[in-house]
DNA sequence: AGGTTCAATGTTGCATACAAGATGTAAAAC
DNA sequence: GTTTTACATCTTGTATGCAACATTGAACCT
């Protein structure tokens, strides 16, 4: 990995965007967090204009929101927002496996190498790189059936998933996680399409499960409740 | 409807996208059309960068592409992205049929209201507003079950699949279109999901094959195509 | 001490200036 | 007549400047 993005944010104009949906991914950066224009301008050698640039088409990803002359943040979804996001995830999904025809043994390997991948991440260790592999896995499975629409909208609504389990405190199981995905190559190779729909479903709802809603780490949210139940 | 644009491009930051989208959704935008950044710059009133910003946003909306140092445009999706478009969406509208519970009354009547306006758009003739509500039927659907999420998706997803039907000149008739949404709306009433998602499915399919994939108007793919077979 | 006002600072919002490249056109060369 | 070349023009790419507002902290008043 390189870290001198300073030479490449001008050649490649959506760098700044593919380093912050990866560190998101990767749990590197928090819902709630600040991504000033400034900072972010040093951080990758260009004016705050390429950076603004960045931030407008990850806005119109759902990925970050704007507070007029406050700043950048990474989105913090309430509880609605996060069951529409995870509820339309489940449908993207499950109705991408439904109307599946087969998924030929290439594709098989290279999903299969995908978990192989996660187990490897899991067992040592390295927590960024599970996140971001257990979260990818969706993109992956959309982009090995072949289709980059799929794919492109998988990475934003797991993107999104992936800092509501940060923001809701998810237990989930990275184990578990695993193994489901593994279930549903099974089904997959089996030609099972239905099946690995009903897999994936299932897998999706553990995901919201394992959620907890009640601890919101938002500061005005957490206010918000705490106020509530006080001094009436 | 308000032709001042340039009062309120400065109120609301959305505004030009929304009429850009509003635009393609009623067939007034042409797929390859040139949005020129001085150009729209002039119709709202305001400075280029504003227009860039919003241009950024549709790109990563995948409603536009920019080519370098020579212009904005609306995309001319190829037949593969087109395919792949139209799968999404399949896979979309089908899963969120799928994995629904139930559709109230309230829900019911306000699809069938979207209905009877598509109806009424076909007997006035007005071609636009035709356009843009079968367009927005299902865009209208995924805000009626309750989830923006879906919505939001949905109507970037349709939008492009105007654009291709627009450059792949669909002889989808717009009865039949309409008849279909009533028929998915009535299976929905009876508390029938699967076969609701079933009626979509076969919807989407129709309006797939209702393109003309052999006629691409596109000046490039045109000739890419003409002169394939004509000297080897 | 508690609350209020006001100035200082930091951040985005928007416009503008200029650079760099693409395109079209007309003159020049053959 | 055709091709080439050079130039004029137009468009986006990027940086920068300034205005408007939000926040913070200190001084001040009560």
């Amino acid at each position: 990995m390189r870290d001198n993005a300073e030479r490449d944010a001008h050649k490649n104009p959506h760098l700044i965007e593919d380093r912050i949906i990866h560190a998101a991914l990767s749990g590197r950066i928090a819902p709630g967090e600040r991504l000033g224009e400034k900072e972010l301008s040093e951080i990758f050698g260009v004016s705050r204009t390429l950076v603004r640039e960045a931030m407008m088409r990850l806005q119109a990803r759902g990925i970050v929101e704007v507070s007029a002359r406050r700043g950048w943040f990474v989105i913090e979804p309430s509880v609605e927002e996060a069951r529409h996001t995870i509820d339309a995830r489940r449908a993207l999904e499950v109705g991408m496996l439904v109307t599946l025809d087969r998924a030929s043994p290439a594709m098989i390997r290279t999903l299969r190498d995908h978990v192989r991948a996660e187990q490897k991440a899991i067992a040592g260790g390295d927590r960024a790189e599970r996140s971001y592999l257990l979260g990818h896995f969706h993109v992956c499975l959309a982009e090995t059936l072949g289709n980059p629409v799929l794919a492109s909208l998988l990475q934003d609504l797991t993107t999104r998933t992936v800092l509501i389990a940060a923001l809701y405190q998810s237990t989930h199981d990275a184990h578990e996680s695993c193994g489901e995905h593994g279930a549903i190559i099974d089904a997959l190779e089996q030609g099972n399409a239905t099946e690995a729909a009903r897999l994936m479903d299932v897998h999706l709802r553990h995901v919201e499960k394992a959620l907890n809603y009640r601890s919101v780490s938002s500061r005005l949210e957490h206010l918000k409740e705490a106020l509530k139940g006080s001094g009436g």
